[in-house]
DNA sequence: GTCTATAAGTTGATAGAC
DNA sequence: GTCTATCAACTTATAGAC
């Protein structure tokens, strides 16, 4: 999955795992070692064995999950020249399908970023602005070109962020909406926003 | 300000102001009983004095808040037949405008409602279920009636308070954008979606 | 690598003096 | 209504047997 960790144990892996559906229900606080260790089916001490503390546990998770949102990005194709619109509505589909699809992790990745240590948290802050910087890049070179309007490009990417990211806080699995239900929804409101006549 | 509970003293009303700063920064589960009477200018003991428990606190705060939205939503004017788009666009504004000044509050009153009671978290889900009816209404009437369209009022009410809502993650008073400044981009964009050519 | 036992500290809430 | 003192329970993390 990730070249930066490839030799997780099963128990490892199983603690992660444990620790996202804990850390999702209940937050990071409110979840205890043992918590986890049980979910894990393993007992209190050993998660210290895979893990250096209960916060290095959380980093884990947040760091492979920007990482797999900016792996997903970079696998978009580029945009000819003029069709920068392709590339923003992929990018929306991309980012909102990700949090539908991995939404206990993603719940996990955007709301616990302040119980990180200084150091984990500023790593995740350069990941987070790599992602926004990616999405800022064809909104303004598609305003530039003349191909959409755009009043101001840093609002309307928190605008993608915001309707992708806030389906954390409501989604829930065998409910009305598919992912691409929600995809869909996103693209078509955020392109009738760049296409809209009368600037 | 509201009439079920006008009669706070002041200690409990610097508890609350406190526990508002706490739990927004840190979250409910690690905010302390001594951090918020410490924050009040009070010793440990006394915040039982005025709530029976944490979590009757917290309750108070949620419960206050989406009360407040519930009222300024209410003073809108009704739309004249025809005009619904009117009266979206003020819900719009109403709402996105509610949780830039009141960020702290709001990120409370958004991020810890899994910490209430069963029984508190049933009386704020109706408190919710009132706004979302409030937001369903002009968009559902405004589309029968043809003013603009809209393919599914229930998406789109959940954009509008993605968008309004999701400030409560990144916004930072003395940042670059005014409350009404970010409540005119959460306008523009989604009038801009129902009143898109080519339905 | 897993377990049990335990250390050292913190928590929400109560009791009783003033 | 405020304070200090305190309880009982719980927390993260470590130590040492297997």
């Amino acid at each position: 999955m990730d070249a930066t960790q490839p030799d997780l144990s099963t128990s490892a892996r199983r603690l992660l795992a444990g620790a996202t559906e804990c850390f999702a229900a209940s937050g990071y606080q409110a979840t205890t070692t043992r918590d986890i260790s049980n979910h894990a089916n393993l007992s209190a001490g050993s998660l210290y064995v895979h893990f250096k503390s209960k916060e290095d546990l959380l980093y884990e998770l947040i760091r492979s999950a920007h990482g797999e949102l900016l792996t997903a990005l970079r696998a978009l194709p580029d945009p000819a020249a003029g069709s920068e619109l392709q590339l923003v509505t992929d990018q929306i589909r991309t980012v909102t399908h990700w949090h539908v699809e991995n939404h206990l992790l993603a719940r996990v990745a955007q709301t616990e970023l302040p119980n990180l240590s200084d150091e984990h948290h500023q790593s995740v802050r350069e990941q987070r602005a790599a992602i926004e910087s990616m999405l800022t890049t064809p909104v303004v070179t598609g305003c530039e070109a003349g191909v959409f309007q755009c009043a101001d490009p840093r609002l309307f990417v928190r605008a993608i962020l915001s309707l992708s990211i806030d389906v954390i806080r409501w989604y829930a699995p065998n409910g009305r909406y598919t992912a691409a239900d929600l995809a869909q929804s996103n693209v078509e409101i955020l392109s009738a926003y760049l296409l809209r006549p009368g600037s």
